[in-house]
DNA sequence: CTGAAAGCGCTTACAG
DNA sequence: CTGAAAGCGCTTACAG
C-alpha cells in the first residue's frame, strides 16, 4: 500500500510536509499543497486509520451494537444514526456478534464510543472496565449507563386520549402481550394504565410476535370469532401493517369500522394503505438526541439518562371523516 | 489505557516480555508468563488493535457491505457468517452507508478483505485501486471481481421439476416480477424457462415487494377474483410466509389445495404454518462459501467466480398426501 | 529465557 | 513555508 513516504519522494518533499498537505494545514504552501494532492490521488493513496489513530487517539468511529438487525422502525432509525454521524465524521460501524463479544472488539479496536441497540445488557455482563463511552437506547434501569429512553408510558396516554377525545371507549391493545424486552412491557404497561385512569376495559390482543405477518394473524383470528373493538392501538409499525392489512382483508373501513393508532413515528407510518395516526418520537429526534449523546460522551462530558416526549401525529386513520 | 508498558511496570519486567507473554509465546518462561497474565488482568488491559495491525499488517477483519439489512434469508446468512468467521478469529464489521462509503471506509481501516451483499454495483463505483480483496454475493457478470453465486436458475428448474413429477402442470410464481435487482430476475428467468422447456404456460403472480406482507397481499387480491393454479412456487422465505397466510386465511389447505415450493433453503422453512419444500443452496454451505473463499483471498490466493448448486428439500407443502 | 532496538504509518511540536 | 525528530502501542528479529 501507498504511504506518505511514497508521496514524499514522488513530490520531493518530507514526508511531514505531505501529513501537513493532506490535513489541509495552512502551514504549507498552495502550490506544494497541490501538487502533493495530485501525487497522492495520482498514487491511489488511502490513509492509514490505525497509523492515524495511534497518534491522534480518536478513531473517529462508533461501535453499534444490535445483535437482532430487524424491525422497520429500528432499522429506520440506525439508518438516520448513520447519516448523522457520517455528516459529523463519524463512522458507525455495526456488529451482529453477542452484546458481550461485540463490545469486547470495539474496545480493542478503540471506538470513540459504543451504543446499544440491544436493550437487556445487565451490568454483570460488561467488561470489568470500560474506558470508553457507552450509550444505550432503551428503558432506563436495567443497568446505570447513559440511555436515552422514549417515555413509552406517556405514548400510551396520548394514543388512548385521542381515541377517547374522539368519542371511542372501547379500545385494543395490538402487540406481544408476553413481555418479552423491556420496550414492549413499558408499552403495554402505558396501555393498561392509561384506560385503567378512565375506567376503561381493556382488550389485549397477543401478536406473540413482532413481525408485520404476526399482526396480521392475530387480527385475522381475533375477526374470525368475534368484532373487533371500535378502536385499536398498534404497538409498532411492523404490527400495524399487518393489522391493516387483516381488516381490510376482512372488508372493513378504517377509521369506519375501525380507528387505529400506531406506535412509531417514522415518515412509513404516512404511507401505509391508510394514512396511519402514529405516536412516538419523530424518529430523526430520536436520532438527533442519541447522535447529541454520544458526541457529548465522546466529549468527555457526564453521561445522562434522558426519556425523550412522544408526539401524536393525526393522521386519517384515526380520524372519522363526517359524511 | 494501560498499555503493555503499564503492565511491564507492575510485573517487572521489560515491556517485549510482556508483548511475548500476552501471544503465549514459548519463549517465555510459565512463571512470568502467569504473573504478566494476572497483572495485566488486574489493570483491566485491552490490546490496542491499531498498534497491532501496524506492525502485523493484519486486522482480522473483514468489511460487510450491506445498506440494505432486512430480509430474513440474507440475515440469516449474516449470522453464519459472522459465527464462523469468529471461529476463524476473524471479526465481520458491517457498514450500512452507501457502498462507495463503506468501501473506502474499510480501505481506510486496512480490513482483511470486503464482502459485498450488494449485489448491484457497477465496477466504475468502486475506487480506482483497491488493495484489498472483495467478495461479492450474487448474481456474476456485472462487475468482474470474485463472486459467490447461487444458480438461481437451477433451483427454479428444481422447483419446477418436483412438481410437475407430482403431476402439476398449471404452476405459478410469486414474486417480485418487474426485475429490481438481479437475484430476483434470476429467478424468474429460471422458473420461465423451466416452464417453457416442458410446454407449461407460466403464470406470474407479481407482489411488488419483497416483505411477507406483500406476498400475502398479493395471494389476497389473486383468490379475490380467480381461483389460484394448482401449485405455486414462492420466490423467497418472505414471500412463503405471505402466501401460506394468505392461502390459509381463505380456507384452502396446503398442499391439498395448493401445493408450494419455497425459494431459499434456511431451517426457517420447517418451522412455517405448513413445513415447506425448499429449494436453495443450503445457508450453511452458502456461508461456508462465502467463508473459504474469502479466508482463500485474503491469503493472496487468486479470485474466482463460483456458483453453488442448489438443493431441493422436501417438505409436506408440495406432498400430497393420499387418503 | 529476557531485554534493547528497530520499525509499522502517521501527527505534531520545534527549529530553521 | 519546510524538514528533522519524537512518539503513539505494539511485534519481532537479534543479542545476550
Amino acid at each position: 500500500m501507498v504511504t506518505i513516504k511514497d508521496i514524499a519522494r514522488a513530490a520531493n518533499v518530507s514526508y511531514s510536509t505531505v501529513s501537513k498537505a493532506l490535513n489541509d494545514s495552512p502551514l504549507v504552501k498552495p502550490e506544494t499543497k497541490t501538487t502533493i494532492l495530485n501525487k497522492a490521488k495520482q498514487l491511489g493513496y488511502t490513509p492509514n486509520f490505525a497509523a492515524k489513530h495511534l497518534v491522534t487517539k480518536r478513531t473517529n468511529t462508533v461501535g453499534l451494537v444490535w445483535p437482532e438487525i430487524n424491525r422497520v422502525a429500528l432499522t429506520e432509525l440506525a439508518r438516520h444514526v448513520n447519516k448523522m454521524m457520517a455528516d459529523e465524521g463519524k463512522n458507525i460501524l455495526l456488529s451482529i456478534s453477542d452484546p458481550t463479544e461485540a463490545i469486547a472488539l470495539f474496545s480493542r479496536m478503540r471506538s470513540d464510543a459504543i451504543l446499544l441497540f440491544e436493550e437487556d445488557i445487565p451490568q454483570n455482563q460488561l467488561p470489568a472496565q470500560l474506558d470508553m463511552p457507552l450509550l444505550s437506547y432503551g428503558v432506563p434501569g436495567i443497568n446505570q449507563f447513559p440511555t436515552v429512553g422514549v417515555q413509552h408510558e406517556y405514548a400510551m396516554e396520548l394514543a388512548v386520549s385521542t381515541l377517547v377525545e374522539s368519542g371511542y371507549s372501547s379500545i385494543g391493545y395490538v402487540g406481544m402481550v408476553d413481555g418479552i424486552g423491556r420496550r414492549q412491557l413499558a408499552k403495554q404497561t402505558g396501555y393498561l394504565d392509561a384506560l385503567k385512569k378512565r375506567g376503561l376495559k381493556p382488550i389485549l390482543i397477543d401478536t406473540k410476535g413482532l413481525n408485520s405477518i404476526d399482526g396480521f394473524t392475530a387480527l385475522s383470528a381475533l375477526l374470525a370469532k368475534s368484532p373487533l373493538p371500535e378502536s385499536l392501538i398498534c404497538s409498532s409499525y411492523d404490527i400495524a401493517v399487518g393489522t391493516v392489512r387483516a381488516i381490510r382483508q376482512a372488508g372493513l373501513t378504517i377509521p369506519e369500522d375501525v380507528a387505529l393508532v400506531s406506535y412509531d413515528n417514522i415518515p412509513q407510518q404516512a404511507e401505509a394503505d391508510v394514512p396511519l395516526t402514529a405516536v412516538g418520537v419523530p424518529v430523526e429526534k430520536l436520532a438527533k438526541s442519541l447522535v447529541q449523546e454520544l458526541l457529548r460522551l465522546i466529549a468527555g462530558e457526564e453521561g445522562l439518562v434522558r426519556e425523550l416526549v412522544p408526539e401524536l401525529v393525526v393522521r386519517a386513520s384515526s380520524h372519522i371523516s363526517k359524511q
